[in-house]
DNA sequence: TGGGTGACGACGC
DNA sequence: AGCGTCGCCACCC
């Protein structure tokens, strides 16, 4: 495809005029590969820039510069962004993700390798109020050593907020590096209601697992926002846990399965 | 192609 | 306690 059709094709759709019309001519561009959408969206850190085409989700940043982020996009794609004419129903359902519901909302994670691919996968997972270590993310993938790998897996993450890679911190809970600054990660996990300070005193005098009397089981202490509480006991190892009859929890999975 | 580079973690002071 | 060091592994020129 020659720069001079791509161009054409281009003009053509920034410069149409009719709904019906442009909303061909974005179907026809994404179809060739040239150009996602973008909008722009309100969500917990401000108005963030959202851009997608056919098959899903394909960027979020933080609003701002409409043409630095354009210009961002295309490098990091290899194609262009070119704003939005209509609103399509995906942007609906990344509004109620934003908003914090549950929705199953498709993602173009094409440029991915598998790896990266399976660690935004993992990280998907995690529910809201809830936070993994890095290494625990590295194990669950079957990567158990490529601890630092999954850091970059998750710099990656070319739609932060969407897939919530704010949910994984350092082993020792401090809340570890983050796409807009560790400060909004920390904001973030606290608005879910999870309180890292405590556990990460915790964690300094070595307490890595808590056990669930109510549930006859032990789990890491980012398990949710009830896990340290009163008549909750702390453990530095795993065999202290298993020494009371209490079991890996199945949410958390604070240890390999068997 | 192979060495440089990280959103890490364990260890040593 | 907090820092420097080093090993680790996937990815990028």
């Amino acid at each position: 495809m020659t720069q001079r059709l791509r161009n054409a094709l281009d003009q053509y759709c920034t410069q149409t005029r009719c709904t019906a019309s442009n909303t061909f001519a974005d179907a026809t561009l994404d179809r060739v590969g040239l150009a996602d959408r973008y909008t722009v969206v309100n969500s917990p850190l401000g108005d963030v820039f959202v851009a997608w085409n056919s098959r899903g989700v394909s960027a979020l940043r933080q609003a701002g510069d409409a043409e630095a982020f354009t210009r961002w996009f295309n490098k990091r794609f290899s194609r262009r962004a070119l704003p939005a004419q209509a609103e399509p129903e995906i942007v609906g359902l990344v509004r109620r993700a934003l908003a914090g519901e549950n929705v199953d909302l498709p993602v173009d994670l094409r440029d991915c390798t598998p790896f990266e691919a399976a660690v935004l996968a993992k990280a998907r997972e995690i529910p809201k109020g809830h936070a993994r270590p890095y290494a625990w993310v590295a194990r669950e993938i079957d990567h158990p050593r490529a601890v630092r790998a999954v850091g970059s897996a998750l710099a990656n993450n070319p739609v932060p907020l969407l897939i919530p890679c704010h949910r994984v911190v350092r082993s020792d809970y401090t809340c570890g590096d983050y796409v807009f600054g560790s400060e909004r990660k920390r904001r973030l996990l606290r608005d879910e209601g999870l309180r890292l300070e405590p556990i990460q005193e915790l964690a300094r005098r070595g307490v890595r697992y808590i056990g669930q009397p109510e549930d006859n089981c032990f789990c890491l202490p980012t398990c949710g926002t009830n896990v340290i509480a009163e008549g909750h006991t702390g453990f530095h190892t795993v065999e202290e846990a298993l020494a009371q009859g209490l079991e890996p929890c199945s949410t958390c999975r604070p240890i390999a399965a068997a």
